[in-house]
DNA sequence: CTATGTGAATTTATTCACAGCA
DNA sequence: TGCTGTGAATAAATTCACATAG
């Protein structure tokens, strides 16, 4: 059981696997083994072994992975075992529908707080969710809330990164299709959904 | 000027350089210099020069690139010259937000249809758009629609892309928190929002 | 004198192949 | 015997450094 320097590249694949033992926890199921995993989640064997090994020592040869113990080492890597507060940026269709969806549940994010800059929509709640004005960015501090999702139209991208930087935000999730300046210290994930379906053509038959 | 086949990992950023090159010739800028365009993107000088040249030969040596130029090229790569039709299935939160997205255009793309299982949603018109039934899907090849999106529930993920491959379609967006097998002339993408925030913590200051 | 274009050097990631443990 | 864990081999991507063209 060695410790590296877990590789950007695990790093990006570590959430897939624990999407895929989670799934494979609630079936009730307690090991795995790495080919079998790798066929569930349209994987490589040795590229699962390879990137456990990297914190590994999880596994029983023989037998394969514990399903549970690799769950809470990959929630401890990514530091998802503490549980996270995010405040969304933007309340609009794209933003709305973040606010909704359920699929943070499982990594152990809550979105607690949605902000948008039209006074129509502030005071309205979404779910249990009561959107504020965009000048209470600066409670996030307070409220202990350091995780942010940006969807607000790309004109406001920059605007909204300074002013959640400057609340004390630590992570940024950007929806908008606009690069983000941030400080070093801050990290800015980026999902474009119109740039990732702009790749799909080239790698379709003419 | 070389052709040199042009590796994934470039064809992840050629939209991020398309994405800058439009908004600056809409500023009315005809060129731009590696070094420019990187500040403005976010990226590294060499890197764009890099893939530039594999298509290459597309600047002028003390003067930068031909903004337009460049345009017609990557768009002429990533096969976005022809224009694509998508169709979009589940129309949830999630899948209505997509249909709304304006995003798409830029890249040529026009969501044309959109499907959904529940029949008290088959009818409603979204934009211009009027929700079909699952059943119809088999008529997307007849339309020449062979991009989809899937943004129905993870359960539903893999019938709904054996659907659409029966009905022809060749590049699939995933929206859906599940592998889907595909045959290897199916090109999928998969975008789970919760496994980018799932990165996030990672990266942040403890 | 500026900025491209590209070989070469370096770093990083993937794949293989198999020793070794349960 | 089955499957992990990992060095070694291979492949790929990034970075550098500079000759070369405008």
């Amino acid at each position: 059981m060695r410790y590296y320097r877990i590789s950007d590249e695990t790093v990006r694949r570590l959430p897939i696997y624990l999407r895929g033992l989670l799934f494979l926890a609630e079936q009730g199921q307690q090991n795995i083994s790495s080919r079998k995993l790798a066929d569930f989640l349209g994987v490589n064997s040795w590229q699962i072994r390879k990137d456990f090994s990297y914190f590994g020592g999880f596994g029983t040869r023989g037998v394969g992975y514990s399903i549970e113990k690799l769950i809470k080492q990959i929630n401890k890597i990514l530091k998802l075992d503490v549980g996270h507060k995010a405040a969304l940026v933007g309340v609009g269709n794209l933003g709305s529908a973040v606010l909704i969806y359920p699929g943070f549940r499982i990594y152990g994010f809550d979105i607690a707080a949605a902000f948008d800059a039209n006074p129509k929509k502030v005071g309205r709640k979404i779910r249990n969710i009561t959107i504020e004005d965009i000048s209470n960015l600066q409670t996030l501090k307070k409220r202990k809330i350091n995780l942010a999702i940006i969807a607000v139209p790309r004109d406001a991208a920059q605007q909204t990164a300074d002013a959640l930087i400057k609340a004390g935000v630590k992570g940024i999730l950007n929806f908008s299709p606009h690069y983000i300046a941030v400080p070093k210290k801050v990290k800015v994930i980026t999902i474009d959904i119109a740039m990732d379906l702009a790749r799909l053509p080239y790698y379709m038959p003419t």
